[in-house]
DNA sequence: AAAAAACCTGACCAAATAGTCGAAAAAAAT
DNA sequence: ATTTTTTTCGACTATTTGGTCAGGTTTTTT
């Protein structure tokens, strides 16, 4: 039986309790928000995304996050039962940031600017918080196992509602026909390779690490690549050509 | 001292030893290639592949494997020594079929023809072995621990070299500008993400799984992406339209 | 102030797991 | 045929790790 007193989650039968994750975990009496408590679960979940995100789901102990977050071991137990109920939260917590920047898809706003402002928003979430793309992308790797429902019902209606619109614009003649569906998965892809794999784009650019202007270079590159897929400009935009026609490549300064 | 037989890798002091990956492992006395030795050898790296991108590598566990490829789990330490060894031989594997497809930027060879034969290069692989695309992805997400000096030293140089390639391209005017680099980060993302990401894809499209259908469509819709993104196409080309030619948008030319 | 609730934590398990060993069977070499 | 090398594999071990617990401390409520 479950013990150090807010552990719950009775009837521990099944290890691969099937939550429904965005359903607000029905496990663990989180009472009301006590100040303490949310500092503390706070606390955890920072620690938890940096130590999941090196070392994923099984790499990580709860020895390892427990000293990131400088609290004993028992604590994370206390607030969060089990390792999986911590794991499982923390994902609800990644997953929320994520949606969102699809609002930027309104049929009465012009196509280049929805783009433009997608992905920035989606690369400004790639260098704040590089380590909940990892999170996520470990997870969709490992077959999306915590996921797969959210995936199948929350994220499918949102892109398909969003590629709706985007069929419109191209019915409207606004821009150039693509498969909606596709160039989300591009957009995605294309986004987070500068998170989930920074360390082989900065191993190829021969750079330590990445820094703030290797993204915003990326940023540029991106925004030009879907723009132009989109047949929304005919040369690079205003900001910082990537090569001066005729010049040779004078890239990141 | 190390027990089976030909487990030797002496010297274990470091758990973090950096055999250099490439250099072909200098570990284990591979003696000959004794017919059996093939045989299991390779039949144990086929059930690992699986096992690893499933599970990644510390969710993976040598019984698992070991049934996998129905032998005796002291058979894999036997050829392979450690766990790590056997990781290690897998990723050389992996990355062995992975660089080659670059040989396609050769300098006398058209752009689009270049891209179109790299894209549907990576696309294939996508579909053969995805297992493999999600064990070197898995790696990467967690640091490359095993791998980054492999990164920075031959994919680095070759990713260079065909670079230069393509600045010449656009300097020569065959092609539109844009930074080689990220033109390359671009197409590992857009073309990996159907194998690293299927569940989420699938999840998407209401499938159950990815089909060939939806990777021929996914291999269109990014040879679009690319012949636009590099000026080399004004339209669709002609396989399977994304949608019927009906529209304005003409763009660029 | 006293009672109740929430929180903290060192010490302690039981299970899982990488790696080992020894002896025997199979193959290869002589 | 005999020796040598390679391969097989059940059983064993040391270590790691998720999770528990009892009793103490702090905070909140009454």
């Amino acid at each position: 039986m479950p013990g150090g007193g807010a552990t719950a989650q009775k009837s521990g039968e099944e290890p691969h309790d099937q939550t429904p994750l965005l359903a607000d975990v029905p496990a663990l009496p989180r009472s009301n928000g006590s100040r303490t408590r949310q500092l503390n679960e706070d606390r955890i979940l920072r620690a938890a995304e940096a130590v999941f995100a090196e070392a994923g789901f099984n790499g990580t102990t709860m020895q390892a996050i427990a000293e990131a977050a400088k609290l004993p071991k028992a604590n994370l137990h206390y607030y969060f039962g089990t390792k999986e109920g911590l794991y499982r939260a923390l994902l609800n917590r990644v997953l929320d940031g994520w949606v969102d920047a699809f609002d930027h898809f309104q049929p009465d706003r012009e196509p280049a600017d929805a783009f433009t402002d997608y992905v920035r928003d989606k690369m400004r979430f790639t260098r704040q918080r590089p380590m909940a793309s990892k999170v996520f992308a470990n997870e969709i790797i490992h077959g999306a196992q915590h996921v797969s429902h959210y995936l199948k019902t929350k994220l499918r209606d949102r892109v398909d509602k969003k590629a709706a619109v985007i069929a419109d614009w191209i019915r409207a003649g606004k821009m150039a026909p693509v498969d909606p569906h596709h160039l989300f998965f591009s957009l995605w892809a294309v986004t987070q390779t500068y998170a989930d794999f920074d360390v082989q784009v900065a191993a190829v650019l021969a750079k330590p690490r990445l820094g703030r202007g290797d993204l915003d270079d990326a940023t540029n590159h991106i925004l030009m690549l879907v723009l132009r897929t989109c047949g929304l400009s005919e040369a690079p935009p205003g900001a910082r050509p990537e090569t001066r026609p005729e010049t040779r490549i004078e890239h990141h300064t």
